[in-house]
RNA sequence: GGGCCUGUAGCUUAGUCAGGUAGAGCGAUGGACUCUUAAUCCAUCGGUCGCGGGUUCGAACCCCGUCAGGCCCGCCA
């Protein structure tokens, strides 16, 4: 069975109305690493769905997070910010300074990070309901958690040092208040009277926080609990920093039965790395946006990147040939036919679970939910090479019609045409794809024996005295080996080793054509003569 | 120190939760198409399922141990 029907049936057992969540801090720019969380919930709340349950995506943005440091991408002008939440301070400009302006205008250093997120989310086909969390402090939604916590600071305590292992200093208090200056850094607590946390601050200053109008928030360990409480979330994904024995979700399940919930039903999944690179993260730039991402990919394709890989199971990736792989997998899962499949007699309970299973993963990929999913016939492979080939689509769909293949024109087709133009022109693109005729002599001349020398040899001669376009061209390159009553096939290693380097390629006579005809002699001799 | 994940064909992997003859893609090799769109089609080759033990009629799968790689245990998806 599909990961994702697997938990939609544990969720089916419990009832038929779930919210699953997603959380993330917007501390700095998203990547498709933040994708995994939104995804992975989305694609449990479409199975829910398709089995008949009321179910809901929310996505709790953690806005009322402190700024933890001054990133790399930051100026020091922010220095003056950490310890503040992020919805209380100002965006970034392009220089990394606090732009101020936009701040008056309402614009938060965790919407500036939100809203091109949302953009992509959106792009991508996930329905969801956004729940800021700086205004669930605000309106007193955290209050009566609040409360509970800070009555009994002793026992909270106890129970996450016991799970955790870890101790807490002794100034440690289930309420973080904000200080003289906005900060939550650095302040003690002196005393609680509801709904008043008493506190003291690093310059000395001492205050009262109410802890039910969010002047403060909540330590991770406890928020988590405490908001699965009043958002009424019954299931939610987190990454496995998250899932570690001891860590926040272990102490979460203690404390929500401590407020009286029920823990979400959990899945941890892997992170996703960048290949060769280690895991994604925003402070060290090692990301690939998810518009960035959308600009070379369909967004079918990146779903089903995460719909088709286990939760447990840690991705590889990158924009460069871990993408062609990617989208020539689901371009070849997508040209199967299942009920065919299906049909056939004495299949094993394996066989069959893998062949439902690939179908799930496309189910879980189209991008509007309940649509069916489009075959668009032509590899991603193929069509970056003939993007590089013709400057013109007409070209291209032309060619493909000739081919005689089953490929329609689509505007899916015509959509995914153009992310490739894009992603060719971009450095992601992986240098074993691109299309290049050599001007120097490779290597692989020198493996030539006598008769492919000869064809060398004619093929040089038969090409001095073609027309330079494509049809004669095409004519000479097989006659250079049919002259001598060799297989042509001989030929177009000849030709390909000689221009590219490579035994094998693409249609060689469209691309010469467009070549100067005397720099192609050229070469082709310089190799022979070598 | 505690814990999690991963280890299956040259490469990428499915299958491990519910034990029942190990599947696929890429690559390689051979062939077809009166010869090439890195195309398509057909066929072939290729696996001591990291290693050792146990349970079982039967183990890639369950249990114990062990090796290797990655990761988590302040924050991070």
């Amino acid at each position: 069975m599909h990961w994702a029907d697997v938990i939609a049936d544990k969720l089916a057992a419990n009832g038929s109305k779930h919210r699953i969540a997603a959380g993330i801090t917007p501390s700095g720019e998203f990547h498709i690493g933040h994708l995994r969380e939104i995804l992975t919930g989305d694609i449990i709340a479409r199975a829910c769905r398709a089995k008949g349950l009321d179910a809901e995506l929310v996505f709790i943005v953690d806005s009322s997070d402190p700024l933890r440091r001054v990133y790399k991408f930051l100026d020091e002008e922010y220095e003056k910010y950490i310890g503040h939440r992020l919805s209380l301070i100002p965006p970034p400009d392009q220089d990394g300074k606090p732009d101020y302006k936009a701040f008056q205008a309402g614009r938060t250093y965790a919407t500036h990070f939100l809203e091109p997120f949302l953009e992509a989310i959106n792009q991508i086909g996930v329905k969801l309901t956004i729940i800021d969390n700086f205004t669930s402090y605000k309106n007193g939604d955290f209050y009566p958690y609040a409360k509970m916590v800070c009555q009994e600071p002793e026992k909270i305590r106890d129970i996450i040092e016991t799970i955790s292992g870890r101790e807490l200093s002794k100034d440690w208090f289930p309420w973080s208040p904000v200080d003289s200056k906005g900060s939550l850094d650095g302040v003690v607590v002196t005393g609680y009277e509801d709904p008043f946390v008493f506190w003291k601050d690093s310059h000395g200053v001492e205050g009262k926080s109410d802890i039910s109008k969010g002047e403060g928030k909540l330590p991770w360990r406890i928020d988590w609990p405490a908001r699965w409480g009043f958002n009424n979330i019954s299931c939610e994904p987190f990454g496995k920093d998250h899932g570690t024995k001891g860590g926040s979700y272990s102490t979460g399940k203690v404390l929500a039965e401590f407020f009286g919930h029920e823990a979400p039903q959990p899945l941890t999944y892997e992170w996703i790395m960048l290949k060769g690179q280690g895991a994604m993260s925003s402070s060290s730039g090692n990301t690939i946006g998810p518009i960035e991402a959308l600009d070379l990919v369909p967004p079918e394709i990146l779903r089903f990147l995460i719909a088709d890989t286990k939760p447990a199971k840690a991705i590889d990736f990158n924009a460069g040939m871990e993408l062609v792989k990617l989208a020539d997998s689901y371009e070849r899962q997508a040209a199967r036919d299942f009920g065919q499949e299906l049909s056939v007699e004495g299949l094993s309970r394996r066989q069959l679970v893998s062949i439902e299973d690939a179908q799930q993963a496309l189910k879980y990929s189209v991008v509007n939910e309940g649509e069916s999913y489009q075959n668009a016939y032509v590899t991603f492979r193929h069509l970056s090479m003939l993007a590089q080939i013709k400057s013109s689509d007409e070209d291209i769909w032309s060619s493909l019609a000739s081919s005689g293949s089953k490929v329609e024109i689509s505007e899916t087709l015509k959509d995914r045409l153009r992310r490739i133009r894009n992603w060719i022109q971009s450095h992601h693109f992986p240098d074993e794809m691109r299309i290049e005729i050599l001007s120097s002599v490779p290597e692989l001349v020198k493996s030539f024996d006598e008769q492919e020398k000869q064809v060398l040899e004619n093929l040089i001669h038969l090409l001095k005295s073609a027309d330079w376009q494509k049809d004669s061209i095409n004519a000479a390159i097989p006659s250079s080996a049919k002259n001598l009553e060799l297989s042509p096939k001989i030929a177009y290693r000849v030709a390909y080793i000689c221009l590219m380097g490579v035994e094998r390629g693409p249609r060689l006579a469209p691309i010469l054509e467009q070549m100067d005809k005397e720099d192609i002699i050229t070469q082709l001799s310089n190799c022979l003569s070598s």
